[in-house]
DNA sequence: TTTCTTCTTTAGAAACGTTCTAAAGTGTTG
DNA sequence: CAACACTTTAGAACGTTTCTAAAGAAGAAA
């Protein structure tokens, strides 16, 4: 789970995309340590306080780029904001309500069963399961 | 599942909110038939087309009064749009991704089980399940 | 290397859905 | 009725995201 810029360079490369300077650079925020869920706001900040000058323009262009290539995957959780996560596996969501965060349920840890009868015509794209927690109150 | 115009007003009645012409019409559009979902310019452009006028701050007011009154229930599946759903009762729902549209699941259809353990500290706040469709491709 | 082409980045403008503001209007109470 | 509180409204403002068009960087070929 610790990618070298090697592997990040490769990571790109199989992504049909150029390694360019920003690219690598939010590459290497994204994928260098473990799973993460970011916000476009977040890598940005990001990406200016690790001394990477990057527009934010830029950073929704390799969000999409990124999750075309099937690198990250957006999880809809508030209608404010888009968030990316870079475990692209199956899985589910804790979501704190209040600080905004997520959290990931492994698949098996969950399970969903009995889905009822699809709509006419139609064929299952995903299965999102949003866990919404808050502090407790007690 | 057909409320009246008497029905509608004192159902805005217990929600301390007053019956003005505006809030009768949305909740006529909302109410009045079965269950429905709907986005603020949808029920906008049903209100303009029903020969009411009401502002679009005047939708957003309301929509987000029935949400706090309990009338309403937001539903997040799209992050470029708010879903209002009259029903309020715990279930999940179908999202077709292509139309934008929303059906209900009903809670007993699919189950959820073996959720892990809540974050230190928090409580579930809800449990979301959507099951994103498209067309099928055969 | 040079040149050519294609992809990428960028600032700034624009778009979009939503919220805010403050003034005018309406419902309720006594 | 007066007095008050709530509601509606146009339009401005907001925050996030997308677009535009021009400049810059990467890749390929020779």
């Amino acid at each position: 789970m610790h990618l070298n810029s090697e592997d990040l360079r490769h990571k790109i490369k199989t992504a049909n995309l150029r390694p360019t300077q920003q690219r690598l650079a939010l590459a290497d925020l994204l994928f260098a340590q473990g799973n993460r869920h970011v916000t476009a706001e977040r890598l940005h900040n990001e990406a200016m306080s690790s001394g990477v000058t990057v527009s934010l323009a830029t950073i929704y262009n390799n969000l999409h780029q990124f999750t075309a290539a099937g690198l990250l995957r957006e999880v809809v959780v508030d209608s404010s904001r888009s968030y990316f996560d870079t475990n692209v596996d199956p899985h589910h969501h804790f979501f704190h309500e209040k600080t905004g965060e997520l959290e990931d349920i492994p698949r098996n840890e969950l399970s969903v069963d009995n889905i009822p009868t699809l709509p006419e015509g139609t064929e299952i794209s995903s299965v999102d399961v949003i866990v919404r927690v808050t502090a407790r109150r007690d």
